[in-house]
DNA sequence: GCGACAG
DNA sequence: ATCTTGTCGC
């Protein structure tokens, strides 16, 4: 047959929004896609060595980048922070230019974090093709997330993305779309939660607190998953749900329980566990872990400069 | 037909 | 996501 082909060659373009697919081609997409993405961890990062321990001030506006040290500057003194071989977490978040003239335009966030700091920081404006779809969201923000990610010079060793991984559908949120384009761990971050059955309630929750969220009758279980045996599907009456992902209290004040928890998940290469550790090791005392945070932030600030 | 749903 | 001041509570 066709001799030599690079499957990736092949498999990325393949999976690129494209404005042309009909609702049931992306769906389709996504099942593919599902099936390629691994849900099990397959990476070389300890949730410590990625751990952020000081929130960094917003107040007045992004933190600049940490300068490389110099090559005649030694550091000899030995600060913990700035270890040039610590893994790079790279946040990522969109924010839109209102339609002034009839196009919509996303702007895309990124920022790099290395040893606690950030390294570096790039940003992509795009054309929007299509609206915002509920399990679709890959379509529309997905070529804007490629887009900020091409312009980083940094290698990603952990993508932390806003919205679902594996909390969907088809179990493939954005988090796992651009995961698998990419072939790098990701994982998802959402506010509020796509599909899937918390074990618990929520419900009021101190700091810390987190519970699976299973499968239920609104998720295709591809059990595509790289590990030894997934959970089979949810109307399986035996076998437990597959566990997708967890909702994650990072934050919480100490008498109101008024605080809703994260919704995270495995996007790509990390599995539904080291997902939990991992956005809680990136959380340093707000409700987002800080590489969402600051690309939040970031997000403004270029699309301040784009209008 | 109704419900329900990341950003 | 976006349109938006003050304001209640940690």
């Amino acid at each position: 047959m066709s001799p030599a082909v690079d499957p990736d060659a092949v498999a990325r373009p393949k999976f690129l929004p494209d404005p042309a697919l009909s609702r049931a081609e992306m769906e389709s997409l996504q099942r593919e896609l599902a099936a390629t993405a691994t849900f099990a961890d397959d990476h070389d990062l300890d949730p410590r060595a990625v751990a952020i321990d000081e929130p960094a001030d917003l107040t007045d506006g992004v933190p600049d980048p940490r300068q490389e040290t110099l090559p005649g500057t030694s550091d000899a003194g030995g600060s913990a922070a700035g270890n040039s071989d610590a893994p790079v977490v790279v946040g990522i978040d969109q924010a839109f230019l209102t339609p002034d003239d009839g196009e919509d335009r996303a702007v895309s966030a990124a920022v790099a974090i290395r040893g606690g700091d950030v390294i570096e920081y790039a940003s992509a404006v795009t054309p929007l093709s299509i609206p915002y779809v509920p399990g679709l969201l890959a379509f529309r923000e997905g070529e804007p997330m490629l887009a900020a990610l091409e312009a980083l010079d940094a290698e990603p060793d952990l993508l932390v993305c806003d919205g679902s991984g594996r909390i969907h559908f088809r179990e493939a949120g954005v988090a796992t779309h651009v995961g698998v384009l990419l072939d790098v761990p990701s994982v998802g971050v959402a506010k509020s939660l796509l599909c899937g059955t918390p074990d618990e309630s929520t419900d009021g929750r101190p700091e810390g607190w987190r519970t699976p969220i299973r499968a239920d009758e609104s998720v295709e279980t591809a059990s595509a998953g790289g590990g030894a045996g997934d959970a089979a599907d949810a109307a399986d009456g035996d076998t437990p749900a597959a566990v997708i992902g967890h909702a994650y209290q990072s934050r919480q004040y100490p008498n109101s329980r008024r605080v809703n928890p994260l919704y995270v998940s495995p996007g790509h290469r990390v599995s539904a566990a080291t997902t939990v550790e991992f956005v809680a090791a990136l959380c340093a005392g707000y409700k987002l872990p800080e590489p969402t945070r600051i690309a939040d932030a970031y997000a403004d600030v270029a699309k301040r400069d784009a209008e």
